[in-house]
DNA sequence: TTGTAAGCGTTATCAC
DNA sequence: GTGATAACGCTTACAA
């Protein structure tokens, strides 16, 4: 009676006990019809849905969530959105985790680790099913956090054999070796580096570097630009390698954006790509293959990265044996034009 | 008694009430003192803060939006977003929100509006306390139930005078007139377009083709290419438009990813641009302006649509007078180099 | 197969 | 300024 009153006060968002109510059953019932319909006898189940689309019901996950204790939530952090690189892994997330009936919380954090521990907070208090990570260093008050809710995560886009709990990414230190024995394989020796200066890429510059440094006739400079990394940076800084070393015959980049913008440069100072100088990307975006010259660089399959990691999740929330809770996608070199 | 002995054997997230005893109040005054500080004693709350950091207390937003039907969650919905386009208004929106408490729900709708209907419904169950949608075409079952739930809705990246709640966008049909006037302006007769199939796009093409069929010597030929759309589609439909139609002298692209596309393509068959042939793209997008030739295109600022877009529905979910639902932020020509 | 009772963790509301 | 009580709308656990 009470309640009756109250429902017809609100502008009446129907709960199950409406629907419960409109098919003669109880909101158990109902519940049951919607989430398990397969232990309701199936006539049960068709006056439910009748019920359903006669009340226009829609289920209220908070409270359904607070019941439950599964929220059908997964949280994803990442540094940038704004960023080639990142978002296709972010819409494979999402895609992937909509079909298993899960949302995506997506919060942009920056690259400070100190700003992720703070988001990440805020974020677990919608208590999400699982955590995606971009990265693998975080501030040891989250992970201690993150383990103490027993949460499973997934971190993404770097390499570690002591993740948190899952993950999937690549070496970036042996992207960059590969870069570097690449272009010294073509006889280069007079390197410039063209980089940005987030984590994952100053770890492939290591890599650059460790190979680079084994060959004592080899030299190399290095620019580097803000985050994030555009067309215009790749320019700008090229132009500044190019001032003072003329005598450069090789440039590596943290990304084709930056290659992209090095090779224009290039060109509007009347220098050929790569005739006189090989111009190296990393990350192998939609424009690589079909820029003129197509730019040479290593590519991830940063579709099957999001995939991967949503899968993971999924299926170690939904308590489903994980093979193998790191998983190394590789990379390859896209030998093109460029270099 | 029983409920110590839940609490114990569960591992544990601690709640209000475990703050509250180690703080020796009630859980309400706990909550007072972490919601709105104000109306508790200064010594009250900081006892309460000393417990919560004791206990690493994380509050339970479900349980919160559960009890006081608020969220702190917007669900924003888009077609895509790996597309340039669209990326910086998710991040101006996420940035935006994060600052006034919110979380963004992020889901990727595709282009179908059936499915975006499925897909709010299951938004809905979030009880989100706003919603941002893209576009301005919905299902009417779908615009139906957000009126019904009296749902603050912002529409986004496009214009009406009938949104369902408010808007933020701008016209692309007097985006696609301004381009044609532009190029008309220069001399051009002979135009070639370049078009994606997205609603809003073909709006731009509309405008174009209006302003084009006014000038009897004017023809047109149209090349059409999937979504999304990539720079390899934009030289694969131009190597189409050039094959038929060496008359050409200027290409109109649905954005400008496809005109650096067809700029590429252009070059790469020895034709000058704008010399020979002016291309002209769309969405000032950030390589446009230091590509070369820059290419010369139409601009809008999707960072402040999406900072708009967000800051009207926190304006709106907290009673905050809104001046104009209705906000037409325009669009600008940037001449460059390519037309 | 269906129903009943008791929470889930918070906040609104009304006392004190 | 602080506390007790009753929701919020759903699901778990158990009973029928």
């Amino acid at each position: 009676m009470k309640r009756e009153k109250l429902r017809s006060e609100r502008s009446a968002a129907p709960t199950l006990e409406d629907v419960a109510r409109e098919a003669g059953l109880s909101p158990m019932t109902v519940s049951r019809a919607l989430n398990n319909p397969a232990i309701v006898r199936p006539a049960t189940v068709a006056r439910v849905m009748l019920a359903v689309e006669k009340t226009g019901y829609i289920p209220n996950m908070l409270a359904g969530g607070l019941a439950s204790r599964r929220s059908k939530l997964i949280a994803v952090v990442v540094p940038q959105i704004n960023n080639n690189m990142f978002v296709d892994t972010i819409q494979a997330i999402s895609d992937t985790l909509a079909q298993r009936g899960y949302h995506m919380l997506l919060c942009v954090g920056g690259y400070g680790s100190d700003s992720e521990a703070a988001l990440v907070a805020t974020l677990l208090s919608r208590k999400p099913d699982g955590i995606v990570l971009t990265g693998i260093h975080h501030a040891p008050a989250l992970k201690k956090r993150l383990i103490n809710a027993a949460l499973p995560v997934v971190e993404i886009w770097d390499l570690t054999p002591t993740p948190i709990d899952m993950l999937v990414g690549f070496s970036h230190e042996k992207a960059g070796n590969l870069s570097a024995r690449f272009l010294l394989s073509k006889g280069h020796r007079r390197f410039g580096l063209l980089w940005t200066s987030d984590q994952r890429a100053l770890l492939r510059k290591q890599g650059v570097i460790d190979i680079l440094q084994q060959h004592n006739e080899c030299r190399f400079v290095e620019a580097s630009v803000g985050l994030p990394a555009t067309m215009r940076l790749g320019r700008e800084g090229m132009q500044a390698l190019l001032a003072g070393n003329p005598e450069l015959d090789a440039i590596i980049c943290s990304s084709d954006t930056l290659a992209q913008g090095a090779i224009l440069e290039a060109q509007s100072q009347g220098i050929a790509v790569p005739q006189q100088l090989a111009v190296m990307g990393f990350g192998d975006l939609d424009f690589a293959a079909c820029h003129l010259p197509a730019i040479t660089t290593v590519a991830i399959d940063r579709w099957l990265l999001g995939q991967e990691a949503a899968t993971m999740l999924a299926n170690k929330i939904e308590g489903i044996t994980i093979s193998d809770p790191v998983r190394d996608l590789g990379f390859w070199l896209c030998e093109r034009q460029s270099a």
